[in-house]
DNA sequence: TTATTTAATCGTAATATTACAATAAATTAT
DNA sequence: ATAATTTATTGTAATATTACGATTAAATAA
Protein backbone atom coordinates (compact mmCIF):
# COMPACT_ATOMS: atom_id res chain seq x y z
CA UNK A 1 0.00 0.00 0.00
CA UNK A 2 1.03 3.64 0.45
CA UNK A 3 0.66 3.98 -3.75
CA UNK A 4 -2.75 5.92 -4.70
CA UNK A 5 -5.42 3.52 -6.97
CA UNK A 6 -5.81 6.16 -9.66
CA UNK A 7 -7.53 3.28 -12.00
CA UNK A 8 -10.45 3.73 -9.80
CA UNK A 9 -10.83 7.38 -10.88
CA UNK A 10 -11.56 9.36 -14.25
CA UNK A 11 -8.78 11.27 -15.96
CA UNK A 12 -10.14 14.40 -14.69
CA UNK A 13 -10.46 13.52 -11.07
CA UNK A 14 -7.16 12.89 -11.67
CA UNK A 15 -5.79 15.67 -13.19
CA UNK A 16 -7.29 17.73 -10.92
CA UNK A 17 -5.60 16.28 -8.03
CA UNK A 18 -2.59 15.59 -10.21
CA UNK A 19 -2.08 19.49 -10.75
CA UNK A 20 -3.26 20.53 -6.99
CA UNK A 21 -0.26 18.15 -5.73
CA UNK A 22 1.86 20.36 -7.83
CA UNK A 23 1.66 23.77 -5.65
CA UNK A 24 0.51 21.26 -2.67
CA UNK A 25 3.74 22.14 -1.48
CA UNK A 26 4.57 26.08 -0.03
CA UNK A 27 8.15 26.31 -1.76
CA UNK A 28 6.47 25.07 -5.17
CA UNK A 29 3.42 28.03 -4.65
CA UNK A 30 6.69 31.00 -3.73
CA UNK A 31 8.51 29.25 -6.98
CA UNK A 32 5.64 29.90 -9.29
CA UNK A 33 5.22 33.34 -7.76
CA UNK A 34 8.42 34.49 -7.92
CA UNK A 35 8.53 33.34 -11.48
CA UNK A 36 5.20 35.35 -12.10
CA UNK A 37 6.65 38.56 -10.68
CA UNK A 38 10.36 37.81 -12.02
CA UNK A 39 9.24 36.39 -15.51
CA UNK A 40 12.04 34.00 -15.43
CA UNK A 41 15.10 33.37 -12.86
CA UNK A 42 17.45 30.62 -12.61
CA UNK A 43 17.63 28.31 -9.27
CA UNK A 44 20.27 30.16 -7.45
CA UNK A 45 18.33 33.43 -7.68
CA UNK A 46 15.17 30.53 -5.45
CA UNK A 47 17.62 29.69 -2.96
CA UNK A 48 18.30 32.85 -1.92
CA UNK A 49 14.75 34.19 -2.18
CA UNK A 50 13.16 31.04 -0.39
CA UNK A 51 16.11 30.11 1.64
CA UNK A 52 15.77 26.57 1.45
CA UNK A 53 19.11 24.16 0.32
CA UNK A 54 20.25 23.75 -3.40
CA UNK A 55 19.03 20.32 -3.58
CA UNK A 56 16.03 20.87 -2.17
CA UNK A 57 15.22 23.59 -4.59
CA UNK A 58 16.35 21.86 -7.20
CA UNK A 59 13.89 18.96 -6.69
CA UNK A 60 10.98 21.21 -5.95
CA UNK A 61 11.75 22.69 -9.81
CA UNK A 62 11.85 19.03 -11.32
CA UNK A 63 8.53 18.44 -9.91
CA UNK A 64 6.81 21.80 -11.08
CA UNK A 65 8.69 20.60 -14.39
CA UNK A 66 7.34 17.41 -14.79
CA UNK A 67 3.68 18.26 -14.33
CA UNK A 68 4.69 20.57 -17.08
CA UNK A 69 3.79 24.01 -15.33
CA UNK A 70 7.66 25.62 -15.62
CA UNK A 71 9.90 25.20 -18.94
CA UNK A 72 13.66 24.95 -18.04
CA UNK A 73 16.50 26.05 -20.48
CA UNK A 74 20.20 26.20 -20.25
CA UNK A 75 21.85 29.28 -20.29
CA UNK A 76 25.47 29.19 -19.77
CA UNK A 77 26.56 27.65 -16.84
CA UNK A 78 22.83 28.50 -15.40
CA UNK A 79 19.39 27.26 -16.07
CA UNK A 80 16.76 29.61 -16.97
CA UNK A 81 13.36 28.81 -16.04
CA UNK A 82 9.56 30.17 -16.87
CA UNK A 83 6.48 28.94 -16.28
CA UNK A 84 4.73 27.30 -19.45
CA UNK A 85 1.90 29.72 -20.12
CA UNK A 86 0.00 26.73 -22.22
CA UNK A 87 -0.21 24.07 -19.42
CA UNK A 88 -0.70 26.88 -16.83
CA UNK A 89 -3.81 27.94 -18.74
CA UNK A 90 -5.01 24.59 -18.85
CA UNK A 91 -4.21 23.74 -15.26
CA UNK A 92 -6.45 26.95 -14.59
CA UNK A 93 -9.79 26.35 -16.20
CA UNK A 94 -9.63 22.75 -15.14
CA UNK A 95 -9.39 23.72 -11.63
CA UNK A 96 -12.04 26.59 -11.79
CA UNK A 97 -14.58 24.24 -13.42
CA UNK A 98 -13.87 22.25 -9.77
CA UNK A 99 -14.03 25.47 -7.79
CA UNK A 100 -16.86 26.69 -9.03
CA UNK A 101 -18.51 23.59 -8.63
CA UNK A 102 -22.58 25.10 -7.29
CA UNK A 103 -23.38 24.75 -4.00
CA UNK A 104 -26.69 23.97 -3.06
CA UNK A 105 -28.14 26.67 -0.55
CA UNK A 106 -29.67 23.82 2.03
CA UNK A 107 -26.98 22.57 3.53
CA UNK A 108 -27.28 19.48 6.05
CA UNK A 109 -25.00 20.36 9.08
CA UNK B 1 13.43 15.56 7.81
CA UNK B 2 10.39 15.26 5.80
CA UNK B 3 9.30 17.53 7.37
CA UNK B 4 8.00 21.30 5.63
CA UNK B 5 9.46 24.36 7.01
CA UNK B 6 6.21 26.66 6.97
CA UNK B 7 7.64 29.12 8.62
CA UNK B 8 10.31 29.84 5.59
CA UNK B 9 6.97 31.45 3.88
CA UNK B 10 4.13 33.67 4.30
CA UNK B 11 0.46 32.18 5.61
CA UNK B 12 -0.88 33.13 2.34
CA UNK B 13 1.51 30.59 0.34
CA UNK B 14 1.03 28.20 3.49
CA UNK B 15 -3.00 28.84 2.66
CA UNK B 16 -2.54 27.94 -0.83
CA UNK B 17 -0.67 24.81 -0.37
CA UNK B 18 -2.98 23.72 1.92
CA UNK B 19 -6.27 24.01 0.17
CA UNK B 20 -4.14 22.16 -2.57
CA UNK B 21 -3.18 19.64 -0.75
CA UNK B 22 -6.94 19.24 0.54
CA UNK B 23 -7.85 18.02 -3.07
CA UNK B 24 -4.62 16.37 -4.45
CA UNK B 25 -5.55 12.62 -3.84
CA UNK B 26 -8.40 11.73 -6.48
CA UNK B 27 -10.10 10.19 -3.63
CA UNK B 28 -10.73 13.23 -1.92
CA UNK B 29 -11.91 15.08 -5.71
CA UNK B 30 -14.36 12.20 -6.05
CA UNK B 31 -15.60 12.93 -2.23
CA UNK B 32 -16.27 16.56 -2.90
CA UNK B 33 -17.73 16.07 -6.24
CA UNK B 34 -20.11 13.50 -5.04
CA UNK B 35 -21.13 16.33 -2.11
CA UNK B 36 -21.63 18.78 -4.75
CA UNK B 37 -23.98 16.48 -6.87
CA UNK B 38 -25.87 15.08 -3.95
CA UNK B 39 -25.30 18.13 -1.85
CA UNK B 40 -24.98 15.72 0.99
CA UNK B 41 -24.03 11.89 1.78
CA UNK B 42 -23.06 9.17 4.91
CA UNK B 43 -19.64 7.10 4.22
CA UNK B 44 -20.92 4.11 3.40
CA UNK B 45 -22.28 6.00 0.29
CA UNK B 46 -19.06 7.27 -0.60
CA UNK B 47 -17.52 3.60 -0.11
CA UNK B 48 -20.01 2.11 -2.64
CA UNK B 49 -19.30 5.04 -5.07
CA UNK B 50 -15.79 4.97 -4.98
CA UNK B 51 -14.99 1.44 -4.35
CA UNK B 52 -11.88 1.71 -1.57
CA UNK B 53 -12.20 0.38 1.62
CA UNK B 54 -14.51 2.42 4.35
CA UNK B 55 -11.18 2.69 6.38
CA UNK B 56 -9.77 4.71 3.95
CA UNK B 57 -12.72 6.56 2.76
CA UNK B 58 -12.98 7.46 6.24
CA UNK B 59 -9.25 8.66 6.36
CA UNK B 60 -9.97 11.01 3.64
CA UNK B 61 -13.33 12.60 5.28
CA UNK B 62 -11.11 13.51 7.97
CA UNK B 63 -8.76 15.13 6.10
CA UNK B 64 -11.41 17.11 4.28
CA UNK B 65 -12.74 17.68 7.58
CA UNK B 66 -9.57 19.14 9.19
CA UNK B 67 -8.96 21.54 6.60
CA UNK B 68 -12.68 22.70 6.96
CA UNK B 69 -14.01 21.93 3.51
CA UNK B 70 -16.56 19.35 4.97
CA UNK B 71 -18.47 18.93 8.16
CA UNK B 72 -20.29 16.11 9.53
CA UNK B 73 -23.10 15.93 12.10
CA UNK B 74 -24.04 12.44 13.33
CA UNK B 75 -28.11 11.39 12.21
CA UNK B 76 -28.70 7.91 14.12
CA UNK B 77 -26.03 5.42 13.47
CA UNK B 78 -24.56 7.12 10.23
CA UNK B 79 -22.78 10.23 10.02
CA UNK B 80 -24.19 13.46 7.37
CA UNK B 81 -21.42 14.60 5.55
CA UNK B 82 -21.56 18.46 3.35
CA UNK B 83 -19.50 21.14 2.30
CA UNK B 84 -18.93 24.16 4.33
CA UNK B 85 -19.79 26.84 2.05
CA UNK B 86 -17.92 29.54 3.69
CA UNK B 87 -14.61 27.60 3.51
CA UNK B 88 -15.12 26.52 0.05
CA UNK B 89 -16.00 29.70 -0.86
CA UNK B 90 -12.53 31.40 0.92
CA UNK B 91 -10.66 28.75 -0.77
CA UNK B 92 -11.80 29.30 -4.21
CA UNK B 93 -11.01 33.06 -3.76
CA UNK B 94 -7.55 31.87 -2.20
CA UNK B 95 -7.01 29.95 -5.23
CA UNK B 96 -8.87 32.24 -8.02
CA UNK B 97 -6.15 34.67 -7.23
CA UNK B 98 -3.38 32.68 -7.70
CA UNK B 99 -4.44 30.93 -10.38
CA UNK B 100 -5.16 34.28 -11.94
CA UNK B 101 -1.64 35.91 -11.59
CA UNK B 102 -0.66 37.64 -15.06
CA UNK B 103 1.46 35.56 -17.66
CA UNK B 104 4.23 37.56 -19.15
CA UNK B 105 3.99 37.24 -22.92
CA UNK B 106 7.38 37.36 -23.84
CA UNK B 107 8.85 33.93 -21.81
CA UNK B 108 12.57 32.98 -22.03
CA UNK B 109 11.94 29.34 -23.29
C1' DT C 1 -30.85 -7.04 26.52
C1' DT C 2 -29.00 -8.50 22.35
C1' DA C 3 -28.31 -8.05 17.60
C1' DT C 4 -27.45 -4.96 13.76
C1' DT C 5 -25.78 -1.02 11.39
C1' DT C 6 -22.56 2.58 10.59
C1' DA C 7 -18.43 5.09 11.14
C1' DA C 8 -14.13 6.02 13.61
C1' DT C 9 -9.91 4.40 15.29
C1' DC C 10 -5.86 1.38 15.77
C1' DG C 11 -2.21 -1.11 13.95
C1' DT C 12 0.58 -2.00 10.27
C1' DA C 13 2.82 -2.33 5.68
C1' DA C 14 4.22 -0.17 1.50
C1' DT C 15 5.34 3.84 -0.68
C1' DA C 16 6.05 8.90 -1.19
C1' DT C 17 7.72 13.32 0.30
C1' DT C 18 10.82 16.64 2.20
C1' DA C 19 15.29 18.11 3.26
C1' DC C 20 20.22 18.34 2.93
C1' DA C 21 25.29 17.09 2.45
C1' DA C 22 28.24 15.47 -0.87
C1' DT C 23 29.33 14.68 -5.37
C1' DA C 24 29.03 14.82 -10.33
C1' DA C 25 28.30 17.19 -14.69
C1' DA C 26 28.49 20.96 -17.71
C1' DT C 27 29.71 25.44 -19.00
C1' DT C 28 32.41 29.65 -18.65
C1' DA C 29 36.47 32.26 -17.12
C1' DT C 30 41.40 32.55 -16.24
C1' DA D 1 44.51 23.10 -18.96
C1' DT D 2 42.72 24.64 -14.60
C1' DA D 3 39.65 27.00 -11.70
C1' DA D 4 35.22 28.77 -10.84
C1' DT D 5 30.27 28.76 -11.29
C1' DT D 6 25.90 26.67 -11.46
C1' DT D 7 22.71 22.98 -11.39
C1' DA D 8 21.51 18.08 -11.26
C1' DT D 9 22.00 13.83 -9.09
C1' DT D 10 22.96 10.49 -5.49
C1' DG D 11 22.49 8.85 -1.02
C1' DT D 12 20.26 9.05 3.17
C1' DA D 13 17.35 10.19 7.22
C1' DA D 14 13.03 11.72 9.04
C1' DT D 15 8.41 12.11 8.36
C1' DA D 16 3.99 11.77 5.80
C1' DT D 17 0.68 9.42 2.96
C1' DT D 18 -2.13 5.75 1.29
C1' DA D 19 -4.46 1.62 2.00
C1' DC D 20 -6.75 -2.00 4.51
C1' DG D 21 -8.01 -5.57 8.11
C1' DA D 22 -9.53 -5.73 12.64
C1' DT D 23 -11.51 -3.66 16.36
C1' DT D 24 -14.05 -0.28 18.92
C1' DA D 25 -17.80 2.94 19.69
C1' DA D 26 -22.32 4.59 19.32
C1' DA D 27 -26.85 4.48 17.92
C1' DT D 28 -30.94 1.92 16.35
C1' DA D 29 -33.75 -2.32 15.80
C1' DA D 30 -35.43 -6.69 17.26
Amino acid sequence: MGLTKTEFFSILQNDIACFAKAFSHPARVAILQHLFKTNQCICGDLVLEIGLAQATISQHLKELKSTGLIKGSVEGTSVCYCVDPKKWIKMKHILKDFLDQDLNPNQCC
